[in-house]
DNA sequence: CGTTACGCTGACGTTAACGTCACCCTGTCT
DNA sequence: AGACAGGGTGACGTTAACGTCAGCGTAACG
């Protein structure tokens, strides 16, 4: 019996794994660690990234795709630690990710417009000389 | 007369009106301009910002709010640069616009997504001791 | 038992996108 | 004439988010 769960995913993985599955450097995992991003737990000297570990990584990666900084991402990290209940760091988490929900929601709505503007640019740019080669 | 458009914008803007429309510092439009992305003319040693920069320049913000680099966003800027014939210059800044709207579509339905998850997340949150205070 | 691979810890380097500072010129109000 | 606002030019400082490198430990492999 290997360390496995119901999803087929190891129950902590080592600096490697989490570098393949993610696409990221052991530099950045250790930097986000510092950072208070991340928690893993040691072996000795290594680390090892636990479920919890892989889930917020997972929304540190969207999180920056969006334009967030790591601070305002972790500030809001704590908001999915199920099992944690209504403290006060939990409510501030509460309070900064409605705030986080609105700034997407209107970033949306700009990228919406954005993108009806950019393709008719690019209709224009076909009506004139430009056309798309094979891709 | 005052230099007027049918709009009601004046024909071409100090840095000073330029930073006020656009919320922005002189330092930014500096170096904006440093790095190619606007070009001013100049009265004797002073900028003055034309409707071409200003139309460009909310091209660079909208591009930053969403995350492109000044790099990416100057090299597709020309695209928008109506009165320019098909030139290779215009072709590759179509290129560079086809990749960026696939970008940009991409972005959206992850964050279509990430907005659906982080309301259900503030539900969840609200089901237990976090209510929001009246705003 | 040497060495190769993987990981750890500083510590310093790097890039983007400006901020800040010192210093200079110029128009103009009093 | 003096003072002051507004703009301009280097040049150096700053922050975020890592990259890179040197040096060390140790576990496994041939």
């Amino acid at each position: 019996m290997t360390n496995q769960t119901p999803d087929s995913q190891p129950d902590v993985m080592t600096i490697r794994q989490m570098c393949d599955a993610f696409n990221v450097t052991p530099r950045t995992l250790r930097f986000y660690e510092a950072k208070e991003l991340l928690t893993p737990i040691r072996e000795g000297t290594r680390r090892l990234f636990t479920r919890r570990d892989r889930a917020r990584l997972k929304l540190i990666l969207r999180g920056k795709r969006f334009g967030f900084s790591l601070e305002d991402i972790r500030q809001t990290l704590d908001l999915y630690d199920r099992d944690r209940s209504a403290t006060a760091q939990r409510q501030r988490a509460y309070e900064l990710a409605l705030e986080r929900l609105a700034v997407m929601e209107a970033q949306r709505a700009e990228l919406d417009h954005a993108i009806v503007e950019l393709r008719a640019e690019l209709k224009d740019a076909e009506a004139m000389g430009c056309e798309r080669h094979a891709a």
